[in-house]
DNA sequence: CGCTTTTGACCGGCGC
DNA sequence: GCGCCGGTCAAAAGCG
């Protein structure tokens, strides 16, 4: 389990940081994160520069008028020392990730042992193999060697798998007053079952994902044998679709749906599986949604990580939340769809404009 | 009316 | 083979 790539993934994809980082004049690439993912180099290649140009030609093509052209270039200009300043943002908050990392990978490799929920129940007269829901604390320390597939013993028969399912696990830890087993992840879920097993005595509920028909993607979530204020949830398999974009806003709206703090995918399963734990007791910090993901949440292991926290406090300022709305809004400008989608707006506006003139 | 949740029944794996 | 157990199904109930 890599903690980092999940982080990576979730900057990625939360705000659109697919930020072609080259500075207005040259075009040198700066990498975003040292093990940022393989990506396709044409899909980067939509830096500011890229919309400057073609807008000017887009406006020389479409207006005759020199001012309006001049002013649409001077706004552009205008984005594009934003984009700039923006740029040296983002290559801070990146020096802090990289740096942060770098601990984490100490911290994991010095103390930090593998978080291993797989174990044998210490049953004299049964070995039957199952799941410690009790907040990832290996009891008797007997540490079972990676199954990832621990789980085929299900009613109808197994479909064509050929990649073994991938089990995560993430513990939440509630209000002690709320006895709900919903845990938001940003994806929705139907509940298809509900049952109470021989080493919990509280009901373990099950979900499947209902995002996508084919998503074959699993959750059980059950509350923990020792802190029952302690949410655990299962993951099994990977989403085969893109996380939902529009997260359910408040607990209890609408439809009563299971949806859960946005966790970017299931990370994959290695020889342990990792428990994450999330804290959702205590208060946003700065307008951030519910299920807003959250670096800090989710780089916070069982174990404390008060380095690594103290590091990830950066992420959780309200500058670095105004950064990636900013960023947001400047992924839109970078965007030739919809530069040209602007262009064709503004000139059908101009066509009116100087056809009522 | 359509969707979700609830809950008892059912199925298959596992240990004896 | 039998019983236990976890996981799943599906009809009924609930809800907006």
């Amino acid at each position: 389990m890599d903690y980092s790539k999940s982080t990576t993934n979730w900057l990625m994809s939360s705000a659109s940081l697919e930020l072609e980082l080259s500075s207005s004049n040259g075009g040198s690439t700066l990498p975003l994160f040292d093990d940022s993912p393989v990506r396709d180099k044409s899909s980067r290649k939509l830096g500011v520069q890229h919309s400057v140009s073609s807008s000017i030609e887009l406006a020389s093509e479409l207006w005759l008028n020199k001012d309006e052209a001049g002013a649409l270039v001077e706004e552009l200009n205008r984005v594009n020392a934003e984009n700039k300043r923006l740029t040296e943002m983002l290559t801070v908050v990146c020096e802090n990730y990289n740096e942060l990392k770098r601990k984490l990978t100490d911290y994991m490799s010095n103390g930090a042992t593998s978080i291993n929920n797989e174990t044998w129940i210490s049953n004299p007269t049964k070995k039957r193999r199952t799941e410690n829901f009790s907040n990832g604390n290996n009891k008797n320390g007997d540490v079972e060697s990676s199954s990832s597939d621990e789980e085929n013993s299900y009613g109808k028969p197994k479909e064509l798998e050929t990649v073994k399912a991938k089990i995560t696990r993430v513990a939440v830890r509630t209000e002690a007053s709320d006895s709900s087993l919903i845990l938001r992840d940003g994806y929705q879920w139907r509940k298809y079952g509900q049952k109470v097993t021989r080493d919990n005595p509280c009901p373990r509920a099950y979900f499947k994902c209902s995002f996508a028909p084919t998503c074959p993607v699993k959750k059980k979530v059950q509350r923990s044998l020792e802190d029952q204020s302690m949410l655990v949830a299962t993951y099994e398999g990977e989403h085969n679709h893109p996380p939902p974009v529009q997260p359910e806003a408040t607990p209890g709206s609408g439809v009563s749906r299971s949806v859960a703090p946005t966790l970017g995918p299931v990370p994959t399963l290695g020889s342990a599986v990792p428990t994450v734990t999330l804290d959702r007791t205590k208060p946003k910090p700065n307008n951030i949604p519910n299920d807003t993901p959250n670096p800090t949440k989710m780089l916070s292991n069982t174990s404390t990580c008060s380095q690594a926290q103290a590091q990830l406090m950066k992420f959780n300022s309200s500058e670095f939340q105004k950064f990636l709305a900013e960023q947001m809004a400047s992924s839109l400008t970078k965007d030739p769809n919809f530069t040209a989608a602007l262009a064709a707006a503004m000139s059908g506006r101009f066509a009116q404009r100087s056809s009522s003139d």
